[in-house]
DNA sequence: TAGTATGCTTAACAGCGTTAAGTGAAAGGA
DNA sequence: TCCTTTCACTTAACGCTGTTAAGCATACTA
């Protein structure tokens, strides 16, 4: 009888092992150089298994960067809910933003800068209830307090949001994808970066 | 006599056409989307044709960027010799960079945001002389004439650079990739990060 | 115990970037 | 003019890719 839930919970396990067999090899060598073939040989399954599971591979990778980006979300939660002072707040939020990209660069790199190809997956990472869009109302939260406490002057919530994304993004996708451009020292160029736009929206 | 020459004329003509079939197709429906043997039916020669005029994909795809990006410089350049106030100018030349971006999203998503796989092809885009380099180079003069003039506190001129740059790059990019996202109006996005930034580098 | 549903595999398709070998015409020298 | 060499190009193939259709055993149900 309860043959049915064992048999379930075995796939469970099952589905979660490919997860993981994905994640470590996409996170080592990138997503375009990583086949469905080499993850099922990591199982020890066919290639066929892992589509009783995934759609495809480009589902199997959405799947990992939802784990990961759980793990993004909840630390940015963690600095709002630590509720110093709302600037130097979203000052951590921010440099959180970049390092974790830096520390994960392949996961950023899948999310982020490897646009997906087909048109319906450009929804799925921005879906009311992702990970991604988590992490980006939380640096929302950020924004809408300094602007509350007065230390930013008047502006659009939204549009501020976006500006200061788009800051961390520009530093952290370029500090992926070129690696080879004889860059300043990285903490320093963030360090600036952040404080720049800070200064620049304060009242 | 003369017939050594002819036919270089020639094979420079085919060349051209191959870069010209490549730019038509990778721009129009992606690098990835585009295969060899299409170029090579666009073109109306055999697929291996090609690769008697480029090393491989990557290369061809390495011309027709570079192509590209000399028009950039050419407009980066313009901007820096008109020569207003030197904020105005970097504004303009900031303003230059992310346009060129979103009216060529293809174009830019194959030399900034498609990173290159083969460890070679990264230096290839950054070569000191590469186009790409020569527009970063004007962004340079443009930041150092602006704390020449005293408009810019003093500071370390690569990293503002490279601070600047970022800060295009990371609006440019979002636009491109994410184009489902809720954004706010463009213009407003582009100018609230440029003059954040120059305010907050302000004396 | 017979029949069915389930979980997985084998085999294959159509495409990819790329290379080795071959072909046919034009060029150069005698 | 004839022969040889060069050169631009093609044909065929290799080993890979993501993905699917069909088949095969095992485990569960009646």
């Amino acid at each position: 009888m309860g043959s049915k839930q064992r048999r379930e919970r075995e796939k469970e396990v099952l589905r979660q092992d490919i997860l993981d067999a994905a994640r470590e090899l996409f996170v080592n060598e990138g997503y375009e150089n990583v086949s469905m073939r080499r993850v099922a040989e990591k199982i020890e399954y066919s290639p066929t298994t892992i589509y009783l599971y995934f759609e495809d591979k480009a589902s199997l990778l959405y799947a990992v960067c939802e784990e990961t980006f759980a793990k993004l979300a909840k630390r940015m939660e963690a600095i709002t809910r630590e509720g110093d002072d709302p600037i130097e707040v979203l000052r951590k939020g921010c440099r959180a933003y970049v390092d974790f990209g830096l520390k994960n660069p392949n996961h950023y790199k899948l999310t982020f800068i490897n646009h997906p190809q087909h048109p319906r997956d450009h929804k799925r990472h921005l879906g009311e209830k992702s990970m991604g869009m988590k992490a980006y109302g939380n640096l929302r939260a950020g924004v809408e307090a300094c602007i509350k406490a007065g230390k930013f002057r008047e502006t659009d919530v939204e549009a501020v949001t976006q500006m200061m994304w788009a800051g961390g993004h520009g530093i952290t996708s370029l500090l992926i994808s070129m690696p080879d451009f004889p860059w300043v020292k990285k903490t320093d160029l963030i360090d600036l970066m952040i404080d720049t736009l800070i200064d620049g929206l304060r009242t």
